[in-house]
DNA sequence: CGCGTTTGACCCGCGC
DNA sequence: GCGCGGGTCAAACGCG
């Protein structure tokens, strides 16, 4: 037992542990995003309940026409996010200024006048994160067979649903799919609400429980992960995130 | 041969 | 008015 091999393994374990901390500093943003939007959202929602005109002139972003959706997946299997459960046509792609990266634009053909497009356009720094963009909502049913043969899919809801245990190798199996955050709301508000968190504190001290807020956040955790695919991982930390703050979980 | 992807052209709104 | 950037069209291509 040499020190260099001590000090080889500690090395390996600090690259691993940067490279865990790093996920988890990216999990973190994406849940912190989802729960900033969740509350925009709510907010915006009592707002327009208690005033009848806003005066934001937003005309397509106020309602939740444009959902984004933050996928995790390997750089190759891109194209294999298309297969949702739709069907899409791709009819475009794009290189943006923004962002090297091209943008794939897709159309749903599932029902004859499904207005439903979706942009997917990977992430400018995780190349191994692609951001899609829903636009419309369908008008017909979803195929539950193709949307269970689409991907793995349902071992992230059964997580979610059922037992907490993870009957998966966690973050060492290389074959970890797909993370899928829904977020159901409009990125431009998010950037302009991204530097005003008085709605978040105003929302948070108005409110006379905070478990209601949790338990809500919990709720919409647990219905966007009905749909798209979740990865172990995310699944996880979002539910021991929750569990350490509001440990009463009861899904229904 | 039918259908979906590819890919450059075209269009259109916007800022200078 | 013009250039630019993003969104869409459609002809060509490729594959089963
Ligand atoms: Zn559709």
């Amino acid at each position: 037992m040499s020190p260099d091999y001590d000090k080889e393994k500690v090395e390996a374990l600090e690259a691993e542990l940067d490279c865990l901390q790093k996920e988890n500093e990216a999990l973190g943003l994406m849940f912190e995003t989802m729960s900033r939007k969740y509350i925009m959202l709510h907010q915006a929602y009592l707002h327009q309940k208690s005033n009848k005109r806003q005066r934001l002139e937003v005309p397509a972003a106020a309602g939740s026409k444009a959902s984004q959706v933050f996928v995790k997946t390997d750089p190759r299997d891109q194209s294999l996010i298309v297969k949702d459960g739709f069907q899409w046509r791709k009819y475009g792609q794009k290189v943006t200024k923004d962002n090297p990266s091209p943008r794939a634009y897709f159309k749903c053909f599932m029902a004859p006048g499904c207005p439903v497009k979706k942009k997917v356009q990977r992430c400018v720094e995780d190349k191994s994160i692609v951001v899609a963009t829903y636009e419309g909502q369908h008008n017909h049913d979803v195929d539950s067979t193709a949307a269970g043969k689409s991907l793995l899919a349902s071992c992230s809801s059964a997580i979610f649903s059922g037992t907490r245990s993870i009957p998966f190798p966690p973050l060492d199996n290389p074959f970890r799919p797909t993370i899928t955050l829904d977020l159901t709301l409009s990125g431009s508000d998010l950037q302009n609400h991204r530097n005003l968190p008085s709605f978040m504190h105003d929302y948070s001290t108005s409110n006379d429980d905070r478990n209601n807020k949790k338990k809500k956040i919990e709720d919409y955790v647990a219905s966007f992960t009905k749909d798209p695919n979740f990865t172990l991982a995310l699944a996880a930390a979002v539910a021991r995130s929750i569990k350490t703050e509001h440990p009463k979980p009861s899904p229904p």
